[in-house]
DNA sequence: GAGAATGCCGACCTTTATAGTCGGACAAAA
DNA sequence: TTTTGTCCGACTATAAAGGTCGGCATTCTC
């Protein structure tokens, strides 16, 4: 439950590839399916849909390949999760256009809303970049405000704070 | 993706529910799933499981139902979560024996890993006696109802600070 | 220009997980 | 002891995810 799809985990990695491979120029599908052992069709059809959005850019022909279009710095891996699962909602509440299917007595949507924003933005804090290294560089900022009034219990998430 | 089940969702519903009416006795199934519009059999399946362990208490016979067996200020989402859908991992990669199903090639896995425990705490942190009551009590700080609604209007992280 | 390597696209199959259903067992009350 | 309302566990459909296949377009090499 509340998983990433395979997909998205294999999406991550590909772009991590690439990121990591960009002076060697550009990367093919089957490079990155025999690098990490992912089964090379369904690899394909990940690095279309992140062409289509226009995170990597294809070459076809022989020596084609992907190639990031962006600094790896700027994407983030909620774009990629994004692109290639769609929206990401927690739960069925809550939807494009914020309705509950289970009629509007449903009274937990809200507090799962604000769940639902906490995952985005932890995703959307964390870049293709960071992922390249291990644990040293990777380093969301604690959004601390005043967090520290509530005595004892929080010392909560410090969204992946990891130094 | 990245989804709750359903299963889960009817489950915080639940013991939000039971937590509301802990004064009133114990609620059956049938009560709680009418004032949903959930499948009776169906909640019926989650309360179980949450009797199974410990969460609420199950009383046979006529007059009978569920009941809370700690205060709703102790119980997370959490735990709720974990106890219908089983533990959670963002991804495949991340196992209770902590193994890459993909050979250790991954190199993924650690900033998931991350993200993963981030999600835990940010679910960990909401109570069920926050759920109760709407906005006021779960205050996300620098949040703003009417500001959150317009579109265009990307309000900053402020991860599910409740205080 | 022919052929090979590569990406692109759509359809299909397999597996798995989710959502929901059914009949029976149990406990309390009449 | 019978009745009634409840919990309980196994079962079945439905949907989604993951993966596969074949045909086609594009580019490079020779």
């Amino acid at each position: 439950m509340l998983k990433l799809t395979k997909k998205a985990d294999y999406g991550l990695m590909a772009m991590k590839h690439l990121a990591e491979h960009a002076d060697h120029g550009s990367c093919s599908a089957k490079d990155v399916a025999e690098a990490y052992g992912i089964p090379q069709e369904a690899l394909a059809k990940i690095l279309q849909r992140l062409a289509k959005v226009g995170l990597v850019r294809s070459q076809h022909g022989m020596n084609g390949g992907y190639t990031l279009t962006r600094d790896p710095k700027t994407i983030s891996a909620f774009e990629v999760i994004k692109a290639i699962d769609g929206p990401l909602f927690i739960t069925s509440c809550i939807t494009l256009r914020g309705e509950c299917d289970q009629s509007d007595r449903c009274t937990i949507r809200e507090p799962l809303r604000k769940v639902n924003e906490s995952i985005e933005q932890v995703l959307k804090n964390i870049k293709i970049s960071q992922m390249k290294e291990e644990p040293e560089v990777i380093r969301v900022h604690n959004q601390d405000r005043n967090q520290a009034d509530k005595p004892g219990t929080r010392k909560p998430a410090d969204l992946v704070t990891i130094s």
